[in-house]
DNA sequence: ACGTGTTTATCCCGCT
DNA sequence: AGCGGGATAAACACGT
């Protein structure tokens, strides 16, 4: 699909954003040994023409994976031994398995584990990332750094497979994340761009709320304190 | 009608 | 136990 690395013009699917900006190739790499995380490797972002041309590659703010839940750091700085194509450091014969995995039946493995009748796997297990930083990820992926909400959904849908399911219930909780939290931000469409909803970007004032520590929970929630004033005096009146 | 956005409520969990 | 952050549910308003 995306996997390409060189820089030659490769025919895009039918385009499914109007703007020059295609989701996150994906790669299941299922010939790469030892594990095989559901998770598209490498995370990038291609601007195609609107003929669904890729015209350059983008470089992928997240660095070629997603980041491990916990630590914040990528799989290349925590491991540089393996192919591993998942956020997470690599397993080794007995390790075991991480609480956040699935089982599933049907192997392949890497060769010390022939013989294992299961493949690790995340693909059915929930991703270990909060609603947050799932929507802080993808805003950063995109080149303008801004996603409608539909969009945001598609980025989460194409990368994590666990959530092609249950739409309703997560969709919900993105929803309700992007409106209750100060650190998102709504940009209004501009009069040549018209559609449906508002564009979600990050408030600038933010910062980089994930940057050195958890990707499944902040050290602090950000609040904004010009929106808590107003809502404050608002609820004075 | 449907998607989007806001708000409130409740539950869970980890931390202090 | 209390608190804060996050997940989920649900009601409601609004615009197309």
């Amino acid at each position: 699909m995306f996997t390409s690395t060189n820089s030659e013009m490769i025919p895009a699917p039918a385009p499914r954003y109007p703007v020059s900006y295609q989701p996150a190739g994906y790669a299941m790499s299922s010939s790469t040994p030892g594990i095989s995380g559901p998770y598209p490797n490498p995370i990038s972002t291609y601007a195609a023409n609107p003929s669904g041309v890729i015209t350059s590659q983008i470089a992928p703010a997240f660095g070629t994976s997603l980041p491990h839940p916990t630590s914040g750091q990528f799989p290349q700085q925590l491991n540089t031994h393996v192919g591993v194509s998942s956020p997470y450091p690599a397993m080794t014969p007995n390790m075991g398995i991480s609480p956040n995995m699935a089982i599933v039946p049907g192997a392949m493995g890497r060769a010390s584990d022939k013989g294992n009748a299961y493949r690790r796997t995340y693909t059915h297990a929930k991703p270990p990332y909060s609603y947050i930083s799932l929507i802080t990820m993808a805003l950063q992926s995109c080149p303008n750094k801004m996603m409608t909400l539909s969009e945001v959904y598609q980025w989460i849908m194409d990368l994590f497979p666990f959530y092609r399911a249950n739409q309703q219930r997560w969709q919900n909780s993105i929803r309700h994340s992007l409106s209750f939290n100060d650190c998102f931000v709504k940009v209004p469409r501009s009069p040549d761009k018209p559609g449906k909803g508002s564009y979600w970007s990050l408030h600038p004032d933010a910062g980089n709320m994930f940057e050195n520590g958890c990707y499944l929970r902040r050290q602090k929630r950000f609040k904004c304190e010009k929106k808590a004033a107003i809502k404050a005096a608002a609820q004075e009146a």
